[in-house]
RNA sequence: GGCGACGUAGCCAAGUGGUAAGGCAGAGGUCUGCAAAACCUUCAUCGUGGGUUCGAUUCCCACCGUCGCCUCCA
């Protein structure tokens, strides 16, 4: 099977084949580093680390290009106020992005360009528009002509007459002069010492839209093959991008348009406008695990549906990757055994099961990305699993296929190593919890089950949970 | 007003023209010194009303509800 994905500009599945052999390039839209990122931008971003992952498997090499975006009106409004320069207002949110990608165990990309860094090639961008007859000036800015490009709003299906109706009230919210209200900047005027860079159409800053054409084409060419965002970049932003890029190249720009939805709190998208958003820290802080948020942003919906962010399905997702960790775990415990029959009877089952889960994760992985019914899979057959573990010892083909079914998983959903590292903050026991431990064991072995039990008490009261396997005791930090 | 999406058990959620994966929570059980983990059993007529069909949760229509976009918000 290949991968297919919903492309929206053709609103349909579309199989996923690189325009290079076995190369695929994608550019996803990065923040605006005004402030720190909340999850609900996370949300795309872990969505595109999962695209990024599976491409990752199924294609030879893959480019991954994200923007930031460090000038706008409010980074411009924002060092003003503090007297900043725009490397000093915009430093402290590019680390603090890095900082919770980290977190979250976002592979990063191969490039983050910056827009301060790529003005030259967006004046160019806009020169050549010019000479196109697709932008004119105004003022001291430029701006997009939409008339030149006639296939303007086909990415969002507004057309161009709506746009002049402008029911929302919102056309007018613009400072600067245009042409026609649906025209938009391309390159923005600002007053004499004002932050901004000299130009051929006089001193200012560029507009949002054309640092991603510019950035885009020169990192990965004038077409290339994917190109992600949420929902709401779909229009202007990526819209707009696209008459700016193919009313200068008269080539296709992307390939393939991916998006996904948003991230609600009490049925309404976050938004930083509403107040009413939360960011990494402030979620682990609560007592989240970066575990259990992955999993929650990542695998419980999928990508193109409307997620829901409350405690409870947060819980359901720690809980979600529990299960997975307890698995993991009780398979380095367990040794291989030596063959007979039982074991022979058990290592088809348990090879049946593995063969089920890998179909079952690879299907719907390459149908839109649908990591929610992967893992439904990867859940109905790591039962299969512990059933036949239960039952009779496996041997060391069957355990190894089972640990290259978790890996292989896990290199998509991405929380092992979040839980790894957790415990490793968590660190190993002083002197008195490893006297404590040592203490319960001799108590089990001489069957006192009182003292036993008043010190795994002992230790809870420490943080450490104590649990008994045929192997001897576990402990681990409790959440 | 225009365009679009969604509505599946207590919660989250996948899915198919032939009577519903999976996770969490709940109940009962097996195992265990007791727990934990694991396993077993149990828990839904798929928003409402029509239509098409031998048969619809899945297709069509209407309605209700929720949400998004309509110039700079992932």
């Amino acid at each position: 099977m290949t991968l297919r994905l919903f492309d929206t500009l053709t609103r349909r599945l579309q199989p996923v084949e690189p325009l290079r052999d076995q190369e695929i390039r994608m550019y996803t839209c990065g923040p605006t580093v005004y402030n720190r990122v909340h999850i609900g931008n996370f949300r795309t971003f872990l969505f595109e680390d999962v695209l990024r992952r599976w491409l990752e498997r199924r294609f030879e090499r893959v480019v991954h290009v994200m923007n930031l975006t460090d000038v706008d009106d409010r980074i411009i409004n924002n060092a003003r106020e503090s007297g900043h320069s725009l490397d000093e207002e915009t430093a402290p949110w590019i680390a603090a992005f890095f900082e919770d990608r980290d977190t979250l165990g976002i592979r990063p990309a191969h490039h983050y360009p910056r827009a301060t860094e790529y003005v030259a090639q967006m004046v160019e961008l806009i020169e050549r528009l010019e000479r196109e007859g697709a932008a004119y000036r105004r003022e001291g800015s430029v701006y997009f002509h939409i008339p030149a490009f006639p296939a303007y709003g086909r990415l969002s299906g507004i057309s161009a007459d709506q746009l002049i109706a402008g029911a929302s009230g919102r056309v007018d919210a613009d400072d600067y002069t245009k042409e026609d209200v649906r025209d938009f900047a391309l390159w923005k005027a600002v007053a004499p010492g004002q932050a901004g860079w000299d130009s051929p159409f006089g001193r200012g800053h560029p507009g949002w839209h054309i640092e991603c054409s510019a950035m885009s084409m020169t990192l990965l060419g004038e077409s290339f093959d994917i190109h992600c965002g949420g929902v709401d970049n779909i229009f202007p932003h990526h819209e707009n991008e696209i008459a700016q890029s193919e009313a200068a190249t008269h080539k296709q720009f992307v390939r393939m348009w991916v998006h996904s939805e948003h991230l609600r709190v009490d049925g309404e998208k976050m938004a930083r406008r509403t107040g009413r958003f939360l960011r990494v820290p402030e979620v682990l802080e609560q007592g989240a695990s970066a575990a259990a948020l992955r999993y929650l942003l990542a695998a419980s919906t999928h990508y193109r549906k409307p997620l829901n962010y409350s405690d409870e399905p947060l819980a359901a997702s720690r809980e979600a990757v529990e299960r997975l960790v307890s698995f993991r775990d009780r398979l380095r415990e367990l040794q291989p055994s030596g063959e007979d029959e039982d074991t022979e009877l058990a290592d088809d089952a348990v090879l049946t099961a593995v063969r089920q889960a890998r179909t079952g994760f690879d299907d719907a992985m390459d149908d839109d990305l649908n990591l929610p019914e992967a893992m439904g899979a990867v859940f109905a057959s790591l039962r299969d699993i512990n059933r036949v573990l239960d039952g009779a010892p496996s041997g060391g083909e069957a355990l190894h296929a089972v640990r290259s079914l978790l890996d292989e998983v896990d290199d998509v959903l991405g929380v092992f190593p979040l839980v790894d590292r957790e415990r490793e903050l968590a660190g190993g026991l002083d002197e008195e919890e490893e006297s404590l431990l040592q203490q319960r064991a001799a108590a089990r072995q001489a069957r006192d089950f009182a003292l036993s039990d008043r010190l795994r008490e002992e230790l809870a009261r420490r943080g450490i949970d104590i649990d008994d396997t045929p192997g001897g005791q576990r402990w681990k930090r409790s959440a």
